[in-house]
DNA sequence: ACCTGAACACCGTTCAAGT
DNA sequence: ACCTGAACACCGTTCAAGT
């Protein structure tokens, strides 16, 4: 294996030994660079080296690519570690597990958009156990599971968003951006000034202790 | 005005008196229905029986037509209520309000998705009032704002997939979904069970409380 | 088994031309 | 001012043909 057959003079139907895996790492990472909607069949063949109508040898269409590119981003998302005893750390753990893995391809919120409620689903039963070993009921146990995974789906959604979108600019540190200020309108409340700077980590940090801290009023936990 | 000038013969160049606001108003139900990546300029045009090139009079490019038609069913969105003193009933106002403004019409989370981080700031401003009133930092303030929004953005993302997509189906009641088991592994749970079914407005209504128990347990308020 | 060029039905957008 | 058909450069996808 690994032998490149170079056999023609050159030019037409060489054999170029492309596979699906190396036709999904540059196709994510076309996408993390262009954005989602940048990459075409045509686009993502010309930089492989290949005709376009290649592709569709290994994928039977860009729908089953597309699949096969976000199983790739998401496959990370699996090795959550076991669960502690301490529930609050295990939220806290799943939690970042689940950003780091949605934010290390930008792309990836984009693409699940029209496999937004499957892919949830199939990260919820992941998450059943922390809340199950609470002595939650069944419905609170799901219901808990489903709305941690959609909070952070959703921030993830926002912060690929504002970091390779137009909307924000300047960022003055790794994860902390100066909102652009669309309206004109003059800023007289501090808090209006608060909202000129975003800390995404900051704000992550805040959305998870509120989670946490409702999640332990809502069922007695001290 | 509303005369309608029926001129020429009828085949070429006859006035037929569109507004953009009836193009709009169209894109949008045909986005509602089919789907926002269905709706192309052509097909547009053809539903209002006008030729495509006809559009770009109206509106710059298709970019400013979708902008405008967010702007549209987003408009509603200010009417949200003065506060009410209750800082619990205010948030629960504020994010039930947000959240059938945005599922009224189920394209729109799809639509602004460029958008997201932009329109997910305009809806903030309105929110920092609340917080405030509670006594909040600035900088708290403007947290708790952006999470509550932001929350909303992603439930109501969710919510309209799942209402117009084909993870689940088989709605049982009018927001409790049946959800599609696609793995085959078999459901022992009780909690995973419950996570076959999808109550949408249990959900929020969970998600609302987990949210507010969340803000009080962190500010000390009763 | 793997890759090619040509072709099909689309798409957004431009443009000269009609009334 | 408002609308048209023709045309341009794209797109996903199919297909017969090459090695």
């Amino acid at each position: 294996m690994g032998v490149v057959p170079t056999k023609a003079k050159g030019k037409p139907s060489t054999r170029v030994g492309l596979t699906r895996e190396q036709i999904i790492t540059r196709a994510l990472a076309l996408m993390d660079d262009n954005g989602a909607s940048w990459l075409t069949m045509r686009r993502l063949a010309e930089d492989l080296g290949v005709s376009a109508p290649t592709l569709y040898w290994h994928f039977r269409d860009r729908q089953e690519l597309i699949d096969a590119a976000i199983d790739a981003a998401l496959s990370a998302i699996n090795d959550v570690p076991d669960l502690s005893g301490d529930w609050r750390q295990d939220v806290t753990t799943f939690m970042a597990h689940m950003r780091s893995d949605l934010t290390a391809h930008p792309c990836v919120t984009d693409l699940m958009r029209d496999r937004y409620p499957a892919s949830a689903e199939r990260m919820s039963r992941r998450a059943l156990d922390i809340f199950d070993a609470m002595g939650m009921s069944p419905a609170d146990t799901a219901g808990s599971a489903r709305l941690m995974i959609w909070r952070v789906l959703g921030f993830a959604t926002l912060e690929n968003n504002i970091r390779t979108g137009t909307a924000y600019h300047e960022a003055t540190g790794t994860n902390v951006y100066r909102v652009a200020s669309t309206q004109a309108a003059p800023k007289t409340t501090d808090a209006q000034r608060a909202l000129g700077t975003l800390d995404l980590d900051a704000l992550f940090a805040y959305d998870v202790e509120l989670f946490i801290t409702g999640i332990a009023g809502l069922h007695q936990h001290g």
